[in-house]
RNA sequence: GUGGCUGUGGCUCAGUCGGUUAGAGCGUUGGACUGUGGCUCCAAAGGUCGGGGGUUCGAAUCCCCUCAGCCACCCCA
């Protein structure tokens, strides 16, 4: 066969799949630990959802989407993130008259079409969470706290948490002007990508690592002196919990997210481990988006993390978790002894122990062979002398001690046995 | 979207101044051990040499196109 996984996409297995499981089933107890409730929201939504959430002139909405017309000539777009569809949810099916802030996280796949490399994907996978319809900085605060704790969880260290204030779009507005008008005496210091940002986002020329461009942008102004005094105050509110809560940050002026819809706090954090794709989430405030979506002026706070890139971050820092595949019991029964085998292995199942045996047609010594690439406890060995007297072997696969049984006594003895060790695990 | 590097069994790679049936290790399966794992040895299966076109008596090898991966830019998850 000749057909491939569309670019940009791949094949999640094995490790890989066992380690998403992992990040997506400690997601979801941190999750509802914080309170938080799960939200599953179309794939798809109509283009404009995206358009006028994310902002026209943004690099997704430009150029990132995967846009479609169905049968009905309906212009449709695959999710390129998860805020907006959850906005739309929530004023769709009323949730305003829930008490608020709704809690709200997800898992599922997104979509940008760019050009794939390392920790870049066309479909992706993000975890995040929203909180809709509180002001309070104290909610800032739990979802960034929320955020940091699963990561560390995960056992991801050196982290850098960089957090700004865009401020609310009255102070923003005095300052891009600011911004543009100062850079626009430095043209002639600034790269060709520069002159461009200059124009376009002046935010990003902080982010050029060109040796002039940083030159000429020692002594630009800074969002802080235009924070007005409501939004001042709301972001000294959130560094004093989070300085609380133990939870350090770097202040970062510079950074700017990809989605227009931020207000205020705005977050993201990165690692050293992964080369130039080195988010592994962010997130922020959008206290406009409800009201931009024809709801109540309602302020919202959220953020998303990439399972792929975590996954990477996990397996460069040799981060082990504790993946739990693990095959108790192996039934290996010859001849006319696997039609009892199969009842036992099923039987086996139905009291909790996971349990395998052979569909290949193996010889015992191929399926003690699997058996101990399966790394299984114990095997249990069925063939025509044991059926005659109704018994089977237990072999055990760590010493190699092996034993007669009544098949009768087999479920006792598979009780009795992984009792003691899942509690053995358990201390 | 731009630029650079790469593409040979499931995986990691050898093989190129063009020359008969394309190799190895790992993995898989079987055997030595006829009903017993881990070690060892033996064997087998498994390849449109990413795809298409061209040059040539002859192409994995040279040329063109294309697809895909990686890296950087852009931007972000």
């Amino acid at each position: 066969m000749n057909i491939k996984a569309p670019r940009g996409t791949s094949d999640i297995l094995f490790d890989k799949a066992d380690m998403k499981q992992f990040i997506e089933k400690t997601a979801v107890i941190l999750f509802e630990q914080f309170g938080y409730h799960p939200i599953i929201t179309p794939t798809f939504e109509h283009t404009e959802l995206f358009q006028r959430g994310i902002g026209e002139s943004t690099d997704i909405v430009q150029k990132e989407m995967y846009t479609f017309k169905d049968k009905g000539g309906r212009s449709l777009t695959l999710r390129p993130e998860g805020t907006a569809p959850v906005v739309r949810a929530y004023l769709e099916n009323g949730l305003a008259s829930k008490s608020l802030p709704l809690k709200l996280y997800y898992c599922g796949q997104m979509f940008r079409y760019e050009r794939p490399q390392a920790g870049r994907y066309r479909e992706f996978w993000q975890l995040g969470v929203e909180a809709i319809g509180s002001r309070d900085a104290f909610i800032d605060a739990e979802v960034i706290l929320l955020l940091v704790t699963l990561l560390k969880k995960l056992g991801l260290k050196d982290l850098e948490l960089h957090l700004n204030s865009m401020g609310c779009p009255e102070c923003r507005k005095s300052f891009s002007e600011s911004l543009k008008g100062y850079l626009a005496n430095k043209t002639e210091h600034l790269c060709d990508d520069c002159k461009r940002r200059a124009r376009v986002n002046p935010l990003r020329v902080f982010d050029c690592k060109v040796r002039g461009c940083q030159a000429a942008i020692k002594n630009a102004p800074l969002i802080s002196n235009f924070w007005c005094e409501d939004c001042s105050n709301h972001f000294e509110t959130v560094k004093g919990l989070l300085d609380d809560m133990g939870v350090s940050y770097i202040l970062n002026p510079a950074l700017v997210r990809g989605f227009d819809y931020y207000t205020k706090t705005t977050f993201e954090v990165r690692t050293q481990s992964l080369g130039a794709q080195n988010a592994l989430g962010g997130g922020g405030r959008y206290d406009g988006l409800v009201e931009e979506f024809g709801g109540l002026s309602t302020p919202a706070i959220g953020w998303a993390i990439g399972t792929e890139r975590v996954v990477m971050a996990i397996e460069e820092l040799g981060v082990k978790l504790p993946l739990n595949s693990h095959i108790d019991v192996f039934v290996a029964a010859i001849d006319e002894a696997r039609k009892k085998g199969f009842n036992l292995l099923n039987n086996l199942r139905k009291h909790g122990i996971s349990a395998d045996m052979d569909y290949a047609g193996r010889s015992l010594k191929g399926q003690m062979k699997l058996s101990n690439k399966l790394n299984v406890s114990y095997v249990i060995i069925m063939g025509p002398e044991e059926l005659r007297k109704n018994t089977c072997l237990i072999r055990n696969m760590d010493t190699g001690e092996q034993s007669e049984m009544q098949i009768s006594d087999i479920t006792r003895w598979a009780k009795d046995t992984f009792k003691v060790r899942k509690a053995g695990f358990d201390v």
